[in-house]
Parts: structure tokens; C-alpha cells; sequence
DNA sequence: TATGAATGAGGGTTCATTCAT
DNA sequence: GATGAATGAACCCTCATTCAT
């Protein structure tokens, strides 16, 4: 005869999860996997070190476990601002511009699991690996890769585009920056804001891309 | 007094110091640089533990003076190749897509270097995080900022655009390329060759930041 | 929430420490303190390697809580019996040869105690040997000294002398006897006791400091 | 066919041990055995590593004919001065103040011999520290013994005490004192000099140990 | 005989994981 | 489930000693 019902144990128990995970996620982030404790994590989430053990088979599963926690709403939210009726009513600028301000800003909201990836990823497992990437990166660049397409099947964007290439190419535009403040914190390369980055980057790609213009359809 | 000159024992110090560092990247680059153990370096580097204390005082001792030893060679080779004169004589899109060519084919001759980097500079202490990149990164915009400047002073290149912002946008182009392939080794993403993607991206980013030709308005 | 009182932890904690450094005491006594191992010490105390870090920050961390730890009750004992009160009943030569006798029986009962300490005490850092001596040597000298300094004011010992010098004298002249046999076990120097030592050498001191005492003048 | 003489080898063999092993005697006092290298002893000698190995079989070598190289001398110019003749020309007190003075200036000029000594003494093999102890302070006090043997035989020192027990009594009276000065380096205790030590206990002593004034020859 | 680079055994310390309470 | 002391494997680093030159 439990004292709580089964329901209410379960939320207890993903309530904990949550907590330390969480706790992993800040401590990884400011340490770097290897050098992070297990002692340090149950500090900074309260609980006894043995506790996390109830939790996670051990250091690695939690590291598995972050991108899910902690990434993984915020793509969602992202890929959730892209459904194609927005696609539809919205110019290709005012797209991307929108596209890039929401990953901009999901990046700097997780600055410190980016940092995580970072050192982790390149010296992962290959499965392990593969399960983050999917979760977070391959995501974006999959709904992005399906916006491109739509626009060059409409004939917006240039037909001999390849929409994966795109995907990739635009994603990168900004990655240097956000490289250089998000994650490396590089303090003496400040002199620049996103937006201005946005507003530059953002046409210089459209002009790039786009299909030339109508008038010369008589070509 | 010594047997050997001062100078034939420079040498083979040296000799003795690459050695090493060569071994130290390789392991690095497998394992991180957390979990790569100087037993394994020296193990690699075909000498007994104790030794690399003579050439370095430590651990992280190996790591700063990797950049150096590995990098620098390619990068400098790679600077030679911007030299305003050189510069002059090449159509914009030739010596973007050389300079394209030239910063993968480096990238890709170090690719180990780059997933330590990578993995190690999140959680570098600031000092030696920046020297790190003033070594490797940092030095590779600042060249391509010049010539930025230069096109754009010319007139080439459009006047309202930032060369600070263009050189980091046109290595951000390539860099989801590099990630992929050369530190993350994301095999189910291969059916590209970097050719393709310069031969797409360079003529993308020229169409962005190219200035309108008045003269050829005529043609 | 704890399975055990606070108190019953500390209490536990406070036995375990005193545990380990008995060992330590013991192994540092007999192979000195730089090559005694902390190997060495757990297997004395009956732990494992690592536990010893759950209780001192590292070796030297034993090294400067033996004293406290060894020395200090008896030291403590020492200075009960020196009570102003007691001093005023007995006449100076009981009470010196009480006195000399609770040192050497201090002594003799930690003589492993001070093989430590001499054989760490002069390359120890000053702020560590400071720390040491004021447990020890020091805090018995001062209490001598006040010894000394009230038997001068009461014109019992010559008014000419100093307390601080007769206080190092005094037991300056057990000194090398205890050195011979405690600290460096010479067993060529064996043909007395201490006994024989004090009914001497207490008396031959008494002769030497104690004041013409002029109401006998007399007798 | 040598280019030397075999006795010119000899010298110069013998000249290169006393450089080693007077580069060690001071590494060592500053250090302790242990914590002293190698590598150190053979820079303070101005020499390489590897030669000190052609005079001294190993390090422990070192430390067992560090005292006849430097004890020795002084103390043997120490017992020059205490030869029979000249305590029969001076009374006691000047004897034993000169004594003291000279024991305290040996002490002093060698304090970093004494220092090694205290240090490694404790922890020594038994016929080591047998052979080191004889070599030094035994032999002063063996000489202190015979002295004091003389004036008890001829009635100037009480004919009831033991010279044996007055050697190591007059001894430790300065022990004290030479501790903490020249050994702790305690700076703490410094408001005094040798000589006022020297003034004020040998008198004291002198007074203890004097037989009886020859007035009271009737009693 | 002199050199000093090479060696590798050994020691202090950390920390993920276990388990008795 | 919660706790945190106990564990011991693993790692970095030191340094006495050797040996080729």
C-alpha cells in the first residue's frame, strides 16, 4: 500500500531527474565533462552523491541525458515557429531574419550545453554521438533544409541550388559568431551586435540565392 | 665539456620535442585530452613515461605547444599564398575558391588538431585559450579581413559591408561542412565533395557582396 | 535526512582521525616522515588508501595534527600539576624534580613523537615549525618560565638570574640524556637511570641558582 | 703511460670527493636528505649528474662521509684547545666559558652539519648513526668527561658526582639555545647573546658542582 | 673520466562507484 | 529512497640510477 500513488511517484522521480541533470548541465558546462565531479553535481543539486546513483546508471548517462532535459524544449519551440503557414505568409527576408533571431537567441539561452557538445562530441562514441547530433543540430538543419526546398521547388530560390548545401551554408553564416561569443567568450571581438550580423548576413544571402528576377523571365 | 656541440644537441632537443608533441596530438585527438594518459603518449611516441618530463613540464605543457608545432607550418604556407600580389593578379572568385581550397585542405591535413581544439578550448583557462587562437583561428580572419578590406576599398566588393563581418562569414560557410566531416565524422551526411560545396558557395557569397557594376550596366 | 545523530557522526569522525593518526604517528616515528608511505599509514590504521583523504587534506596534513593529537593531553597533564597553588606547597627541589620527572615520562611515553618532530622540524616551513613548537617545546618553557619568574620575585632564586634563560638551562640538562637514549637509542650509553640523573642534577642546579639565604646566616 | 702521477691522482680525486660532498652538505641541510636531489647536489657542485656517481656509490653514500669531511676538522680543532696542559693553567670558569665558547662556535660554523644530522639521525640504520654519532658529538663529550674526571680526582669539583653525568649536563645546559637559534632558526627568541648565556650558566654550573670552599675543610 | 638524456619504479592524490545504515 | 564514508584503481609526476657517447 504505497503512500503516494504510482502517478505521483513517477513525477516525483522525473522532478529529480530534472534537478540533477540540471545540476550535470551547469557543472559540464563550466568544467568540462572529464574534469567535472560527481561530488560537485550533487553539491550544486542538493542532494547526497550515493542519490544520483537512484538516477543515472553513472557519469555518462548523464551526459546522455542532457540534450533531451535541457535541449531539446527549446528546439521544439524553434521548430514549432517554422510550420509552413508562417513559411507562407512571411517574405523570404523576413524568413530568415525570423530564423535566424530564434536560433541565435536558443543558442545563447544554452550557451553552457553548447559548450557541453563542444568538448564532448568529438570525442564521443559514435552512437552516443550520433543520438545527440540527431536531438539537436540535424534537427534544425533538417526543418531548415525543408524550407529551402519549398522555395526553390516554388522558384524563389535558385533551381540549381541544393537545399542540403543551403541548409548547412546558412547555418554556418553565423556560427563563427556565436563561436567566438557564446561559446569561447572571446571578450576582445565585441565591437558587433546579432542584430547588425542578421541584417547584414541575412541579404547578403538572399542576393546569393535568390532566382533572378522576374522581369528577365524573357531570357 | 660536452661531446657533442651545442648546437647538434639543439637539434636533436628539437627533433626530440616534435617527436613527442606528435604523439601527444594523436592521443589527444583520440581520446581528449582528459582521458589521453602520458603512459599512452609516451607509449606512442616510442618512449619510456619519464622522458617527456625531460622536454616538457607537464600535461598541459603538451597541449599549449601543440598548436605551434602542428598548425603553424600549414597556416604560414597558407598565408604566403595571400600576399597582396598574388591578389592582385586573381579574379576575386579564383582567389576565393583558392583560399577556400586552401583553409579545408589544412583543416583537413589537421584534422586531430582541431577536434582537440575543439574539445579543449571551452574549458581553457582565458591566457591559454587565447593564445591558442591568436595561433590558429585569429590569424587566419585577420588575413582574410585585409583582403576583404582591400576589395571593398577598391570598389569590388560593396561598400557597405564590414571586412571584419565578411571574413568571419565566409569561413562560417564552410565550417558545418568541416564539423561534420572532420571532427564530428558524421558518416550518414557524405554524399558531397568539398569541390561541389566551393564551387556552389564561393559564386553564392560573391553574388552577395560583389558591388554592382555600373561599367558593365552597358553590356 | 541523516540515519545518524550529528553528534554520533562527529563523535565516529573524531575517533577515525584519531585512528589514522596514530598510525601515522607510528610509521612517521619509525621510516621518518618523507619516507613513510600513505600506503604504509593506511595499512597501519586499517584502512584503505583513499580514506585517509576523507579525514586530512594530505600528507602533511597528518604531520601537523600529531602533535595535537599525541602531545597536547599530556602536555595539558603537565601543566595541571603546575598550578600556582602547587608550587606554593611544595619547596623548590620537590618541585623541580616533580617537574623533571613529568617531562621525562612525557617524553618517554611519546618518544616516537619527537623522532618526528626533530627529524622534520628543521626543513619544515617556518609557519608549520611555528605551529609545532608552540604546541610543544614552547608552551612547556613558559610555564617553567613563570616558574622561575615567581621563585625570583619571592627571593628564593638569585634575583641576578633570568626566568626565560633558567627555563631553557633547567631543562637544557635532561636534554642530552633524553636525546641518547629515547631519540637515538644508543645502547652503548645505558649505565644510569633517570632517576639517578634528577636526584643528581636537580640539586646541582638548586645549588646554582638558588639565593644566599641570609636568615640562616645564622645557623 | 699516465699524464699524471698516481698521487696527483689521488689529490685531484680526493679534491672532487670534498666539492661533492660539500655541494650535498649544504643541499641537505637546507632540504633534508630527502628532499634533496641529485640533481641539485651535482648543480651546487658545478658538475653533471652522472660524475657524482664515479665518486660516490649513491646518494645514501653521500650522507654517511659528510661528517668526516666536515665535522671532523672543527671538531679535532676543538679538542686541540682542551688539551691537559692548558686546563692546567686555567682556573675552571675560564675553562669551562672557554669551552662553551668554542663548542658554540663549532656549532655555529657547521650548523647546517647539525641541522642534517638532527634530521637524520632519528630515522638512521643503527651502525650509521653509531659511526656518525662517534665521530662528533661523543667525542666532545668524552673529551668534556675527561676534564671533568681530572677536577674531581684533585678536589675542585664535589668528589660525589659523576663526569659522565657532568659532561652531558654542561652540554645541554647551551643546547637549548643552540636548538632554537642555530637549528630552528626560531626568530622569535632573540633577545639574547652566547656570551650572556655563557655568563650567566657557567657560573650557576660552577657554583653546582664545586666541592665546598676549603674553610670548611674541619667540618 | 665527464656528461646528461633515458629510464621506470614508486608515491601522493583524485574520484567514480558501492553499500551498510 | 537517501545518505556519505569507504574503497582502490588509475593517473601524473619525481628522481635515483644507468649508460652510450
Amino acid at each position: 500500500m504505497p503512500k503516494i500513488s504510482r502517478q505521483a511517484r513517477r513525477a516525483l522521480t522525473e522532478e529529480r531527474r530534472k534537478q540533477i541533470l540540471d545540476a550535470a548541465a551547469r557543472v559540464f558546462a563550466q568544467k568540462g565533462y572529464e574534469r567535472a565531479t560527481i561530488a560537485e553535481i550533487a553539491r550544486t543539486a542538493g542532494i547526497a552523491e550515493g542519490s544520483i546513483y537512484n538516477y543515472f546508471k553513472n557519469k555518462g548517462d548523464l551526459l546522455i541525458n542532457i540534450p533531451r532535459q535541457a535541449i531539446q524544449p527549446t528546439v521544439e519551440t524553434m521548430s514549432a515557429r517554422m510550420t509552413p503557414i508562417t513559411s507562407d505568409t512571411l517574405p523570404p527576408e523576413q524568413m530568415l531574419i525570423t530564423l535566424a533571431q530564434n536560433m541565435i537567441a536558443t543558442i545563447q539561452q544554452n550557451a553552457h550545453i553548447f559548450r557541453i557538445l563542444l568538448s564532448t562530441l568529438p570525442t564521443m562514441p559514435q552512437t552516443t554521438r550520433d543520438r545527440y547530433l540527431n536531438q539537436t543540430v540535424l534537427y534544425v538543419l533538417t526543418m531548415l533544409e525543408a524550407y529551402f526546398n519549398q522555395q526553390i521547388k516554388r522558384g524563389v530560390f535558385r533551381r540549381d541550388l541544393n537545399p542540403h548545401t543551403l541548409a548547412r551554408a546558412f547555418v554556418g553564416l553565423f556560427f563563427p559568431f556565436i563561436l567566438i561569443r557564446e561559446v569561447l567568450q572571446v571578450e576582445s571581438d565585441q565591437d558587433w551586435t546579432y542584430d547588425e550580423i542578421i541584417q547584414t548576413l541575412v541579404p547578403l544571402f538572399l542576393r546569393g540565392v535568390m532566382a533572378d528576377a522576374p522581369k528577365r523571365k524573357s531570357k
